[in-house]
DNA sequence: CAGTCGATGTACT
DNA sequence: GTACATCGACTGG
């Protein structure tokens, strides 16, 4: 039943990967497949929506008025995460970019669900509102919008900080066969400052990305 | 459908 | 005190 998984040893987006230009990153995420396994549990899907943030002249950024306690996990080397508490209550999940010190970084802001979709639905709950949608828009329901992408993964702070290239909890793979993706760009999502960074990135006419007003990107 | 609002921990002014 | 890279419940059309 569950699908066995190779990719503890082979096809890992590797330190090369992530210490490049963060807009790049950025783009180049889309496609590629975040896993966790946290006890016995894998689960992982394909990114499909991402922001980038960086340190140099980003308001929206939280480097950008250096290191503190929260972030300080910003300005590890590219490959490592970045996660953290937000609202009280929901958890974000970024991938560092460039080289140490620099705080820079790609929020996962939509995935959509591959592996142990299963336990995915029993992190989230049963929702009386996702219960009356269909089943497509309930899978995507799993995983759009950064705070259900760490709740479907099993995120939370306790994966602050990891090395994404060699843990065994967190990890990214490149996409299953390379492939041509139509790629819409746009304003961020829900910041106040440096609102006119085009700096999200999002699979173009897919029906499960996270908002669907993408017609109002660029 | 759109708009509003409460929940709630942490960082920072 | 206030803001916050959000979500889900609730309202009114």
């Amino acid at each position: 039943m569950e699908p066995v998984l190779n990719s503890q040893l082979n096809q890992r987006l590797s330190t090369q990967f992530f210490t490049r230009p963060t807009l790049a990153v950025a783009r180049d995420l889309l496609g590629c497949r975040l896993f966790t396994r946290l006890g016995t549990e894998t689960t992982g899907g394909t990114i499909v929506e991402v922001e980038a943030y960086h340190a140099a002249g980003d308001e929206a950024s939280h480097s950008f008025r250096g290191p503190t306690l929260r972030n300080q996990s910003m300005f590890l080397e590219g490959g490592h995460s970045y996660v953290y508490l937000i609202y009280g209550l929901h958890h974000c999940f970024n991938v560092v970019t460039e080289e140490p010190g620099t705080g820079a970084a790609v929020l996962v802001r939509a995935i959509l669900p591959t592996v142990g979709i299963e336990t995915m639905h029993k992190r989230a709950g049963e929702i009386s509102r996702a219960g009356r949608l269909g089943e497509a828009r309930l899978l995507a329901h799993l995983g759009s919008g950064p705070a259900r992408v760490c709740r479907a993964l099993g995120i939370d702070r306790r994966c602050d900080g990891l090395d994404l290239v060699g843990s065994d909890r967190v990890w990214l793979e490149p996409p299953e066969r390379s492939l041509e993706l139509a790629v819409a760009t746009g304003p961020r999502v829900g910041i106040t400052r440096s609102t006119d960074l085009p700096w999200r990135f999002c699979v173009k006419d897919h029906p499960l990305v996270s908002r669907p007003r993408i017609a109002t990107l660029g």
